[in-house]
DNA sequence: TAACTGTCTATTGTCGATAAAAGACAATAA
DNA sequence: TTATTGTCTTTTATCGACAATAGACAGTTA
């Protein structure tokens, strides 16, 4: 068990959808590129096909037989790769259970639980320490520095200070730029969830990271775009375990993006830093409330 | 070959320094705290110098016997983790030697060309893949963005905005705190290189990294101290094989830490500003020249 | 009785092995 | 003659194993 064949399986799925509308498949290179996985990939998936009777498969010719049924995917969580079942389980550990700062992380603890080798855990690990949420003390184990009040004003310092940067040049982008057609897309978005937001409101977290996202782009700085992910994870697990006033909170938030973009609209500088401001105040209220 | 017993050649070496105006060693905790390590490796240090005829070791009697002579040393490259070689070995590769923007890299080939396993070549690549300097392309390769004009202006522009914030809290400590004191002793040295400029001018990439980490720190924000790290190690690396004009850039750069320095000591908030800015201004300067 | 030592166990750091996935190249088909 | 397929090789992701190191506990010494 070296290695479990989640993309396979997931790059099935994904393909499994394709089958919808078409009465053949393209070429190999094509679904590769389509799935995103490599030809290896996608001729194991075509096997599989051909083995439940979804398709007839003979060098170039693939003709679809059947639509999809239920039980031809694969089970969801047999998709997940390792690291994102990784992440999960860590996540829920810190955030949601009572987990107090100072605490010690132990790789094998975290390995057995889930059920894992070592390897994948150190790696994650390593990756995860860039979030500022933990620490290694060398040759021993590493220690939990918590998500306190201060981690909160630390990261929010930083988020403010790239955000101005980011929506500041965001209006000396060229009308031809096309993170102008996104933020029009972005915006209709939040007109929509608005027009309904008592079913939709848990929508908002993701447009939240996408809108964000956009305007932290236009810094044209991987250091900024690449700080925006631990803004992106810290929210997107803290308010998944946090629900509550979630539906007024992300309609405030909806309208305030709406003055925001608005502003970026104008392409008035001074107006944009207001609102990004106005904005950004209030996320860290929220934020600073949600924690004890 | 699991594991190099590093730590406590190491350790060893270190140890030997101590022995040099004691007549007999101090308990095992207390020497563990020295030399940063468990008592486990104490205890092996013990007894190898048991071993050597360093000294006789009964229980809580650790007499010195007799100097240490230059054999008694492990080797130099015998003491470096493996961490660190493989920092070295990647850092040479991608801006000593011609390494284009776009490259693929190969964990396979650089543990081979290190001759050691793949596992810890993948976790030095994760942990330096937050400089910005690499990608990866999930299930597949590294590839490397290179140390071009772009990655210079997009490194110096956060770290501008953070040097500045950090400079401006440090007039706002309080005049017994530790930093005031750091302070006067990194002036000193800059005093002390200055005077010996054409000998010691070498000195000053590590006393440079000082001053500005003891000013990132005053930010008392972990990320923007993070941050300094990639500052550091880019900087480190690529002046180590661009000596042109080294002597001149180094003892310009003392100049400017001097005023930067008073302007702090002044507690006025706008001449550190300036000073600031100044400094910055001519790092950027420095560096981009640097880069064809 | 408080710190130190002897001994033992648990965890980390690293390797080699292996299934999954990527990718190279020649043969084939349109 | 250009894209596609068949086949084969290389690399990545992950595991289990094991030496080095850290750390716990009980017995010992001052």
């Amino acid at each position: 068990m070296a290695r479990q064949n989640t993309v396979f399986k997931d790059a099935f799925n994904r393909c499994l959808l394709q089958l919808a509308d078409t009465a053949s498949l393209p070429s190999e290179p094509e679904l590769g590129n389509v799935l995103g996985v490599s030809r290896t990939t996608v001729r194991a998936i075509l096997a599989r096909m051909e083995e439940l009777g979804l398709i007839r498969w003979n060098k170039r010719a693939k003709t679809v037989l059947r639509q999809p049924k239920a039980e031809d995917y694969f089970p969801e969580d047999e998709t997940n790769s390792l690291s994102t079942i990784i992440e999960r389980s860590f996540m829920r550990r810190i955030l949601a259970g009572g987990a107090e700062a100072g605490m010690q992380i132990n790789e094998l603890e975290i390995a057995r639980d889930i059920g894992i080798g070592t390897t994948s855990v150190r790696e994650f690990l390593i990756r995860f320490s860039r979030f500022g949420l933990i620490e290694k003390r060398p040759n021993s184990h590493w220690v939990l520095k918590g998500f306190t009040r201060e981690f909160a004003l630390e990261l929010t310092e930083v988020r403010e200070m790239f955000e101005l940067r980011s929506a500041a040049s965001f209006v000396t982008l060229p009308p031809e730029h096309p993170a102008w057609a996104d933020l029009q897309r972005v915006e209709a978005i939040h007109h929509e969830l608005l027009a309904d937001i008592d079913n939709r409101y848990a929508e908002f977290s993701e447009l939240d990271e996408r809108f964000h996202l956009l305007v932290h782009r236009s810094s044209a700085n991987r250091f900024i775009v690449d700080f925006y992910d631990i803004i992106a994870i810290v929210f997107h697990y803290h308010y998944q375990w946090n629900k509550t006033n979630a539906r007024q909170r992300n309609a405030r938030a909806l309208e305030e993006h709406l003055d925001y973009i608005a502003a970026l609209r104008s392409r008035d500088a001074e107006k944009v830093e207001a609102a990004c401001r106005r904005h950004l105040r209030s996320a860290r209220e929220t934020l600073l409330q949600s924690i004890p």
